[in-house]
DNA sequence: TATGAATGAGTCTTCATTCAT
DNA sequence: GATGAATGAAGACTCATTCAT
């Protein structure tokens, strides 16, 4: 299993970095390689080609992001902890990895569609977490009965995702971490309904 | 002022049409000449260069969506019906231009940094439109004095903007304008806050 | 019509010589566009890609060559001496463009099977002259009424393209069409059939 | 001795295979390895380089090809007969190793001049084995006095050629040894000139 | 104004060969 | 002898922009 050897992990973390120094369309293979301390010619021993590269580079960081929230998550009980949970790690997360915040956030969505899409099935893992907390809180009665969970999911990743992205744009000059709570705040409002 | 003879909006339409069309990397200027009906330099007495196309694409059509926007919101009293009439509109006049919709929440956005960065500046003008009835609903105590004005803008935005690119990329097959009530509700009640 | 402007030609010359001096796989397609005096790109306003530069070569100057068979051999009134003409042009005309004859005789052999493939047809047209040419000869008695006309053709095609051959290798160092006579009487030899 | 131990011959046979088919440019030397069984490196244990396995590949199926037709003209006593048996031959070698057809007059035709010089080195061996009999015919007065024998072997050689080519390309699809007397009697009739 | 032919910089990928084990 | 992971050089093609007409 070629994802389990030194190189592969090697050759992603400095796609990362290469990327998030250098943007999406300044990241030449031959500079991911010498950043990688490889040739070359050794990157398609480990990738078919340029684009898996950035495909398995989201597959593994996402893959990674999504499951240290699901095993954060599981610890809590209600709905509205498990959000909170939620968006606490969610800011925590991306801000101990500035690299990787600015590559998800800013560079990689200059990928063509093809690229795009297989981003989305990645990223399908995270909005089904958000779908399974949104359920769990109607059923307790904790949200609103009659929440449109499709909406409120697309709230709730529409609304970090443009905190975060705002954050990034921004320099990372204030500590997104810090936000948590007032987030939290806003988007169980609207999850618990009108009182 | 070459931005009122006829073949400048000429260009920019065909721009709209062949990005939405053909994909971002695929628009070449040929390709935008050619639906123009002018020849490739002609694009060129009219714009800097082709970055020049795409930011005037943008402030021309995004410049319009926030004066009709601004336009409507007039007529309404209360932050919260104004807040409804922005959200029936934003997702409205998105509806009735299919190919402008897949330009401004797929295509553009593989732009690069720079370019990203100088639609930011023409999205301040719907982000300060956003922070004005906010503003108000705070003032006149629709909202909740704790607002944070910062966070609750860029929830409507991070919302709708969610929710208008999951319609786009589900290929606009149900009817987004219908959305409006339920986001409506959604994102109120985050403003209003704890009763 | 791109084959009568004057770059096209001027392209196919130059790849003419680029390939007869360099080598099939030593001429790159920036070696061309130097012979001929253009930018690389202008090689890309009149040929597809590398390949049609090879196959539009192949079929200008095999065309023409060709059509100045056929036209000298009109004129002739026995197989005979239509065969007798058909020779001694074949080698005049390559005796007269040394490039042309490395290159039809080694270089383009090197192309992959498709393009070979491409030349075949363009090779058709010489064939189906030899053809009508054996066809004469059978009908007026000339030829031996038992001639199998495809055995036939191969052999006149494979000894003057094998003695060709042995020409060019050897450096072109003996005069070429002072074997036509001899090479003639074998070939008529064999068509005549036994006396 | 490397030719005499079993890897050597299991290399070339391997190559043979895969050069028949995937043609010579997709003959890499990891498939030919996989194809033999062995690890890349061990190809180069046994072979200078690429090109050496090619030569060597020549070398020994060119080679065992005129020690056959050798040894079986030995019996023949006329030039007539022998050139008889050699074309049958020459037909029937090919036709029951259809591998070895596809490389020889296809594939291998791809090659570089270089190589394309060391194969005719080998294939001296064959053309002085058909100046052999010629000479044997000229001087017996089976053959005419005048015949020039180096346009006369080219006649035999470039007609064979043509001839297994034309059925190799027509994907061996009919019997290629079928076709040897007709041959025979065409090149015949060149040889023995005007009676 | 308008044209469109010409320019030329820039990059991903393959594969023969090596060499430490 | 045998392995196979690693190397790195090399080239076709695109397309934004220019400028002579």
């Amino acid at each position: 299993m070629k994802k389990n050897k030194p190189k592969y992990k090697q050759i992603i973390d400095a796609a990362v970095i290469v990327i998030a120094e250098n943007g999406y369309h300044q990241a030449q293979v031959s500079k991911i390689a010498k950043q990688a301390g490889v040739a070359d010619g050794t990157i398609y021993l480990y990738f078919k080609n340029k684009e898996d590269i950035l495909i398995s580079l989201f597959q593994e960081k996402m893959g990674s992001f999504v499951e240290r929230l699901d095993e954060l998550i599981k610890h809590e009980k209600t709905a509205a902890q498990k959000l909170k949970v939620l968006i606490e790690n969610h800011f925590l997360i991306l801000s101990e990895d500035p690299h990787l915040a600015i590559v998800t956030q800013l560079e990689l969505r200059q990928s063509n569609k093809e690229l795009r899409q297989k981003i989305n099935e990645v990223l399908k893992g995270y909005l089904e977490l958000v779908d399974r907390i949104l359920d769990q809180g109607v059923r307790s009665g904790e949200f609103s009965k009659g929440l449109d969970i499709r909406l409120a999911r697309q709230m709730i990743f529409g609304t970090l995702d443009e905190t975060v992205t705002n954050w990034v744009m921004k320099e990372q000059r204030y500590n997104l971490a810090d936000l948590a709570p007032k987030v939290h705040e806003l988007l169980l409002l609207g999850c618990k309904g009108e009182k």
